[in-house]
DNA sequence: CTATTATAGACCCATAAAGTCTTTGAAAGG
DNA sequence: CCTTTCAAAGACTTTATGGGTCTATAATAG
């Protein structure tokens, strides 16, 4: 079990617009040159931030990514599901009635993870990013 | 992001053993028909758990597999970490120094769920089947 | 010695992640 | 209106891994 590739690429993506520029749109072929990845794959990341209403988008020129308003209450925990999605990370799927002992342990301890994920969000790390500056 | 079927298996497998028989061996056939699954497929997932020291085997007639001796103790995370392995779930690839904020913060995360998960033994849920029967 | 059981490893298949490429569509600016 | 610049969409390829089978080997009870 591990976290997909594009969720390292969509936090850091997300904190970089955050910390550098949350008004002006940024074209994807500069946010892929800091994670050094090709820009259309990174597109496909960032059309479902887009999506998720997170990233606000800008065709044409001087067109690009930014930030959406509501941008401050963004969470770790939102981006992650934007890209992995909204499921359970466990699946009981054994036929033994609907109350599997096991299932409540492992969903309870993932909600301890998502409840860390979601307080942290990603304007307090670019916070400390500008700060160092 | 998904626990695999393995470790759904390796669970039950182990509750199974405690709340049945930690005495006494059971064989696989037995315990594969209790998941419906196929004997030589689960005996895979045995043999990492023998190797982790959290059950043991003994081969020929009457043989099978019975909880250590020190079963009482052992934790949903011991478990999935037989299974799943131990690395972290997050690892940040991107070239921009040691101190990556959202590695920490993924980390830390991760962290709250494994306290979770090491803190429920698998004897607490055995204890609640065998009361409830 | 034989029946029974675990162990090991080669092997296969399906699925999903990871990434590329090409076409389409929208906007800005002359 | 035309061209340039950008995002969106989708087909496609590649690679890795989970999930599982099969067969041969080793250990042990009787």
């Amino acid at each position: 079990m591990k976290y997909s590739k594009a969720t390292n690429y969509a936090l850091h993506t997300m904190l970089h617009l955050a910390a550098a520029t949350p008004d002006k749109p940024m074209g994807v072929q500069q946010l892929a040159q800091q994670q050094k990845l090709s820009p259309t794959y990174l597109s496909k990341i960032l059309t479902k931030l887009v999506k998720e209403g997170m990233v606000q988008s800008a065709s044409g020129a001087n067109g690009g990514y930014s930030l959406k308003a509501n941008w401050e209450s963004i969470s770790f925990l939102d981006i992650i599901h934007a890209i992995e999605g909204k499921a359970s990370l466990f699946d009981c799927d054994v036929d033994h009635g609907p109350n599997c002992l096991i299932q409540q342990v492992m969903v309870s301890a993932e909600e301890k993870m998502e409840e860390e994920l979601r307080n942290v969000k990603i304007a307090d790390l670019a916070k400390e990013i500008t700060a160092a500056k």
